[in-house]
DNA sequence: ATTGATAATTCAAATGAATTGAGTTAATCC
DNA sequence: GGATTAACTCAATTCATTTGAATTATCAAT
């Protein structure tokens, strides 16, 4: 169960894939280049890379896009990567429903369902995401055969933790290898993580993250979450549960993150106000009208939020910190300019390339589309493989 | 100043490179070992593996050990690291002193030196490096021409930040490339890095920690550190600045981690009851008589440190947090006995490998240590480069 | 408009390092 | 003692990269 980096020796095979990762990863960061600049960055021959462009092509992950003249010398002749050259699947599954996404090459979602859920059984489940993929293979033909994988969200944490079956976990899942699983079921290379990582993960791909190597996401679902990124890739614990932010005391507010800051926070405390909140748009409602008990819970959650950026801050350093999730955007900004970050952080720089915090840009699939990205940023990045 | 990471394509003289790296890594963390079974960890042919380690033995990195039987089949000639086939310095730059350590390929000091200082200018430091460094060749001469690189640590956090100028910091180093400086008087590879970060590798290469990939050090300086290594290399940050836990809040307590539990707030506390500790062994003493007051102060040390344990597990989750640094091995052990963590962690498992907490075996050296272990780590593992 | 400089690109040959496959050696098992 | 197993070696082959020379396309200066 624990982590382990796989330790594997190079040879010309895998160099050759190691190089057309990088190449694509290349292609992926400048949204066009040629060539010789892709040798540069790579400290390759330009023969070298022309090779892999050629291959690249072939295989439809690449297309040309004109040349560009930059001064004096032959203008280069512009890549980008085809969307239709790969398809990741997006599966979260949540206690009350699966959502699904299919996002090509780019990071542009083609096609989305949302199924209910009544009981969240792996046999349940794992019979829905059969169809899932079928459906989106019907509706999305041209990715029939160009599936990189799926990227699967489900509440963490995983495994047995002092931290389990505290009311997110999914009925009969603590105890079975839900990657195994999932893999059998669709027949491609799965990659499983909880909602924080994966929505950091969408940021990276298609978000305000994009030019970001190192960064933290903050993720509002049913409690809070922390996605650490770091040197393009996640950091998941040597089990796989870091950024379990929710259960850190705060001082200030009596007790954990997550009953100051949280979706259940603020039912609760609007309930206690004689004001129901049922979903995100609900609070959307009480928000537009600047509702006094709401905006008194934000008051509060904002300070404790301020806490939690900070210690991550000064824990993870990271070029900035981003919240999203489960929250309408106008409470996603009002906290991104309310919370009061303190002065004494690692992050209160000057000329901060960044601001500390930023709001992300991935909307409310947020953690769905993140699932697909996790097996896009394995695609398009440079390998840090890791075994059980 | 961003640290990002450096794509790099590969090569055949790359993969050669990476590739010997990977037996070296091999055959430092089984001690000895065979080709065979070298070549089955790496996928890759034993005959590859035969000449790289034709090449290591020539160049005086591995040493034949005999052979050894197990089971059928011919016996497979063992292999372990030539402790003289490379050196690393280590160089601990404090304020009131420069430390120094050069260690051998399998992390043993094999000299020493404690250099006192009045001021701590650059030109004032690096002129003790060179005189450092000569010393050393002096003292063991079959370093001369081994030189891995040097590490160096220094007092973080490194850059304008807003925890700048709280004490702790060299004056005259907060506005100059460190690193070039003393790569330059020293004229060999050099590693910066704070003490905590520093410390976590003396314990990855030869202290507690060599059987683990994802874990925390907490050390104790004037201050108090955080160090992270994940998948075997550390967790620098976005700017090199993680783990600046002492300026995280603790619930409790009235203020910063900080202020409840380091140096300075022992010598604080004593100090307010009339007992003046100068030093380790000073406190040390007080300790072996069970000194009330310095018990009453371990007492909320203890509280504060538990929190601070069980927020680096949740967010980090790691196989376990080490502690050390600056304090009598007594007091260490204490913490480690006294400290409750809190069951609310997704570090409390059932069956898990390791202790939640554990005391560092590297001694009140660790950090000079542990400078030349980022070296010895970096020759030992294979690379995750980085760039500026 | 012509010419030279610059840079991207292509072609063919060379290089480096890994793999492959056959053969040898040295132990255990029966 | 022969069969089996596994480590190790040798020579030939394969793969992907680099090297070096030649070609093409643009800009800049005369």
């Amino acid at each position: 169960m624990v982590l382990l980096p796989l330790q594997q020796g190079s040879n010309a095979e895998r160099s050759r894939h190691r190089n057309r990762q990088a190449v694509l990863g290349q292609v992926h960061i400048a949204g066009t280049i040629g060539r010789a600049e892709i040798a540069r960055a790579l400290s390759l021959t330009t023969q070298t890379v022309s090779n892999i462009i050629a291959e690249l092509s072939l295989d439809g992950m690449l297309l040309e896009k004109g040349r560009l003249s930059v001064g004096r010398g032959q203008p280069a002749i512009q890549y980008a990567l085809n969307p239709d050259g790969g398809y990741a699947l997006g599966i979260e599954v949540r206690p009350d429903a699966v959502f699904a996404a299919l996002l090509d090459l780019v990071g542009r979602p083609v096609t989305t369902e949302r199924i209910a859920l009544e009981r969240t059984e792996p046999k349940i489940v794992l019979g829905h995401i059969a169809g899932i993929y079928a459906r989106a293979l019907e509706k999305v033909p041209a990715a029939r055969g160009r599936m990189l994988g799926a990227g699967i969200v489900m509440p963490g944490p995983f495994g047995l933790t002092g931290i389990a079956g505290l009311g997110s976990d999914l009925t009969g899942w603590q105890e079975v290898d839900a990657e195994a699983l999932f893999s059998e079921a669709i027949e491609m290379p799965v990659v499983l993580s909880n909602d924080a990582n994966a929505a950091a993960m969408a940021e990276r791909i298609n978000g305000v993250a994009q030019d970001m190597t190192s960064f933290a996401y903050l993720y509002f679902g049913a409690g809070i979450g922390l996605g650490l990124v770091h040197g393009g890739q996640l950091v998941r614990g040597a089990y796989g549960n870091a950024g379990e932010i929710g259960h850190i005391p705060i001082p200030g507010s009596h007790g954990k993150l997550e009953d100051a800051v949280s979706r259940l926070s603020v039912q609760r405390h609007m309930h206690a106000a004689g004001k129901d909140i049922h979903d995100i748009d609900g609070l959307d409602t009480f928000f537009e009208r600047r509702d006094p008990d709401l905006m008194a819970w934000l008051d509060t959650a904002s300070g404790a939020l301020g806490q939690a950026v900070s210690i991550v801050e000064n824990l993870f350093d990271p070029q900035a910190v981003i919240l999203g999730g489960a929250m309408p955007d106008a409470v996603l900004e009002h906290f991104v300019k309310h919370s009061t970050l303190p002065d004494l952080s690692v992050s209160n720089r000057p000329n901060a390339p960044h601001p500390r915090l930023i709001r992300g840009a991935s909307g409310r699939m947020t953690a769905t589309l993140g699932a697909a990205a996790l097996i896009l940023n394995r695609a398009l990045s440079l390998p840090v493989s890791h075994a059980h």
